[in-house]
DNA sequence: TGTTAGCACTCAATTAAGGCGAGTGCTAAC
DNA sequence: GTTAGCACTCGCCTTAATTGAGTGCTAACA
């Protein structure tokens, strides 16, 4: 694979991401290799093929990319680093607003990041349980019930209707939230169960031992960060999607949020990370790409932004987005509730 | 417009929401009115046609219900009242988990009446002015800031950070709290702001000056509830709309919710509100009907749900799905937090 | 040895034409 | 008022012809 072969490579991808039609030696030759006839990149075109980089979708009609030179495209531009970010006062722009709940937040994220990106995004809050816990309230609702409050320094985590004994008087009750408070404060939630388990102080035994069964529950409900989905719609601009059919798959994808968690889980703490086609192991999404980037708060917990669009994504504005985004959402979430 | 007729137009709606294809002569003679020939069949549906009730796409076509004939059956299926509710068994065997939190229930409420009724679904819960205050509490989250959570009858409604003095310790926080669930306990949202602005304790006046405005602000993020979409891409699997351009039409719309929400709130309070066509007022919705149905919490507060398909919707079916899943939505969000 | 011009060939996409068939409207007879 | 009969319409499907973008291969050239 000689340079020259490279450049025809990156041609052949650069048109194809913007006009989605097989690319023909001829294009290449008029357009961007002025200098070298359409026989040449003929040539040329068929090693790329024979190594994997080009497919034909029939003999007469131009080379399309495979997954495998999108993979080499998306190195090369993550090698060389220049990743332009984009703007971030038109991004602040559209959060003018004040800050308001983690889940509208993120809502709001996803839909800024789709209108920008033109396609499909999603965010995901951090993980509840890498939240630590600053203060626990019991709020009286009913004679018999209370609602248990949990607020990490991420914001309310948890609002559960569990039930007391009758005689918990708001009182009692606040007298109990300052005890856990105190014991738990500055823990993470899945601390939290551990240390409920043990100690055990004797007095308010009963009270507690509901408790820790609910914070098991807690914990499990907040195992997985809140996901939001921005731009469902926009993946049909694409002729890729024209089908009726793969579209109605796409969306239902999307409405099963557990694939998507799963997916956006697998994505590390890496700047970026991108699945293209087949490497997402997902069928229905054989001819898409997953970008995804990190946003931190603090220094443990993070949450993960990302972007579904065709292969034949713009990789480069997408990634200068993403990081973009990433460090707006990062001041957004952390700023207020640290 | 006599009896004979009435049943030929019934047959007609009848099988074209089947089939969805329009309707000939012969298919009505053979499969539903037996004793008469296509050609009398004709001759009514020519004066069906004269009368408004029936469309003919080309000359060459069968007939195809206009909306005021959808109209006419909708509203004799209404006012013959025998709705079968649906198996209410079956809806509750969806619901079996533990009771959380309201936006958790509206959310899989919508997604059981989608897959219940193959339509898109659309669920709001009521209006978060009408809930009645239970308790406020204001819990500390750093030293100068503060999270104002107000528990109502009917869960959590808001919790919004907020800036306090320096000098604000968890106790004061806490008689700040406990003075202010006392004064407005019972209450609902849209009373708090006036009772907090004309009784004015002069002691913690600072505090309550900047607890006003707030109220303000929360009054108006509750004005409307939350709202939960189902089964978008339900929609996608009527020929209706096969057009992809449509589809993502429709799609936009449900994403910009405002709209939604607008269209959701006009259908009063009454049992059953059903728009058709262009009775929605909305051109995306040309050939869309939205069944809207409430269900109640107490006395005052109600939410509503809903169900958009296609104007050939299975309405006696809907009404059925809608109807018992009102009433286990009301049982469901009223037990626990009353 | 690499590059280029030329040419035959392939095949999807577009267009045109023809036939089919479901369905109608009208008329005349019952 | 109902029905049988018939001519007519027109969307849809199939088939055939045409077009054109693009390729592979070969031979000539630098």
């Amino acid at each position: 694979m000689d340079e020259r072969k490279f450049r025809i490579l990156q041609a052949i991808i650069d048109d194809y991401i913007l006009t989605a039609i097989p690319v023909g030696s001829r294009t290449i030759s008029k357009k961007y290799e002025t200098s070298l006839s359409s026989a040449t990149i003929r040539n040329e075109m068929s090693d790329l093929e024979e190594l994997g980089y080009l497919d034909q979708p029939h003999v007469s009609a131009g080379r399309v990319p495979s997954p495998k030179a999108y993979r080499l495209y998306v190195d090369q531009l993550l090698a060389q680093g220049k990743i332009l970010t984009a703007n971030p006062e038109s991004i602040r722009g559209h959060f003018q607003e004040r800050a308001r709940q983690m889940e509208d937040v993120i809502g709001h994220a996803a839909q800024v990041l789709s209108s920008l990106t033109h396609y499909t995004a999603l965010v995901l809050s951090p993980k509840g349980t890498e939240m630590r816990i600053r203060h626990i309230q019991l709020v009286p609702v009913t004679g018999s019930t209370a609602l248990l409050v949990i607020v990490t320094d991420g914001g309310i985590v948890r609002d559960t209707v569990i039930r007391v004994g009758e005689d918990m008087d708001p009182e009692t009750l606040h007298s109990i939230s300052r005890m856990l408070t105190e014991r738990l404060n500055g823990h993470t939630l899945s601390e939290a169960r551990g240390i409920l388990a043990t100690e055990d102080p004797g007095q308010e035994q009963q009270m507690l031992s509901g408790l820790t069964g609910l914070m098991e529950a807690v914990e499990k409900q907040c195992a997985q960060g809140k996901l939001a989905v921005g731009g469902t719609s926009n993946i049909l601009s694409f002729p890729e999607y024209n089908d009726v059919e793969k579209a109605k798959n796409f969306l239902s994808l999307l409405e099963g949020k557990e694939q998507l968690l799963e997916l956006l889980q697998q994505s590390g703490e890496m700047a970026f990370t991108v699945r293209i086609g087949p490497e997402t192991g997902i069928p229905e999404l054989a001819d898409c790409s997953l970008v995804t980037a990190t946003y931190r708060l603090g220094n443990s917990r993070h949450g993960t932004l990302g972007v579904i669009g065709p292969t034949r994504m713009h990789y480069g504005q997408v990634f200068g987005v993403l990081s973009a985004m990433g460090e707006q959402l990062s001041r957004l979430l952390g700023q207020e509730k640290e």
